[in-house]
DNA sequence: GCCGTGCTACCTCATACGAGGTATTGCGAT
DNA sequence: ATCGCAATACCTCGTATGAGGTAGCACGGC
């Protein structure tokens, strides 16, 4: 029994960090690096890993994209995320594209490589601050497409007036849309609703 | 010539990365590792390292401050932030406490060890991106204490009125402060200026 | 077919917000 | 001693914001 691994992360210290972990196991090898999504995803069908250990956020294909590309293409390959961010958002973004486990970076190494074994023996690998994490926002209520962008740019400043103008609807559906956004999120003002979609991995700072 | 390396880290597959890298250079190695800023501070009077590497949020202490505690204790010491946030505010105040480089972590491993050796022949390490970053937002206007608190307060969504109240001032002086906040930022409203903050470093999430 | 939901739009109303201004105090630097 | 600036406070004024409500339309699931 020899689990081969496949490493998806932007950073080399992370992989050279992940990659002296494993090497020390006897049980499990690396089988290749990529440094971002869209490699993953091609090395994934070259290597044919058992597991793929998959950060989040990297340029020009972040991990969601990624796993689903790789789910779509491999329906059984055992895919986990390692990532510094631990909003519920992400965690479930990642589990509904198909990850089957979801480790913080500041894991040991000794949990790592467990959790490497236990997803390629097929279970799921869900620790129990990730676990918390997710049973703080039950039930869940995701915002929807429009809320999104709409909190986006409010996030960036804009006022409802031209919000509506750059999405081509009145300043009427705009507030709505605000109003939604804040009542899911248990925001008193925009102002919180964006903090609170950053706190939680719903909205990211790049764009 | 044989350069001692303080590793300074709290996620423990970064650290395992860290030692990969420079147990495989000749000249310089690993004295100790420490997983918080309070520990890096008690280890650095302990081994006398050539080099600290350091980053930025931490459990405990934060770098900063250890930077702030290292530098005080032991004036020429050498230390090199090496850490994901990229923010000119970050590297402001790291190079402001006493740090000798700034180093992100999507930095290769050669360049890592290069800055190592560089920081311990006694010169700064800044690479092109870091400081092209600092150059950006020349001149350099800090937010005062008074402003970052104001400005906290209207991030976890409180209403001029209220943040008056807690910080005992008037509704028109807190009127005041968010008007140089987001003049100083260049923001539209309240919102967008807690967004750029957060991108600059200025203002953390965690609290 | 029916229901839930996302999206749209309108209404009223009170208040919060931000732009513009002036001015005083106190402190630290030159 | 004087200058600059942080911090305080007041003023006016127009607009933006958010709470509360109602309601139509389209789409997909059951």
């Amino acid at each position: 029994m020899n689990i081969s691994v496949l490493i998806t992360d932007d950073h080399p210290i992370v992989r050279a960090g992940i990659r002296a972990l494993i090497s020390n196991e006897p049980d499990m090898q690396v089988v290749g690096e990529a440094c971002d999504g869209a490699e993953g995803v091609a090395l994934h069908e070259e290597y044919e890993p058992d597991v793929v250990l998959m950060d989040l956020r990297m340029p020009n294909m972040d991990g969601i994209a990624a796993i689903r590309a790789i789910r779509a293409a491999s329906p059984n390959r055992r895919i986990v995320v390692l990532t510094t961010y631990d909003g519920d958002a992400d965690i479930h973004r990642a589990l509904d594209a198909g990850a089957c486990g979801y480790l913080l970076k500041d894991t040991l190494g000794r949990e790592v490589v467990n959790a490497v074994r236990t997803a390629a023996d097929g279970r799921k690998v869900i620790p129990p601050g990730v676990a918390g994490r997710l049973a703080e926002f039950t039930p869940r209520l995701d915002l929807t497409p429009r809320e999104l962008e709409v909190l986006a740019y409010a996030a960036k400043g804009l006022r409802n007036k031209d919000i509506a103008r750059v999405i081509g609807r009145t300043e009427e559906t705009v507030k709505v849309h605000l109003k939604h956004i804040m009542s899911k999120l248990g925001a008193t003002d925009r102002t919180e609703a964006v903090t609170i979609a950053l706190q939680r991995g719903i909205l990211h700072m790049d764009s």
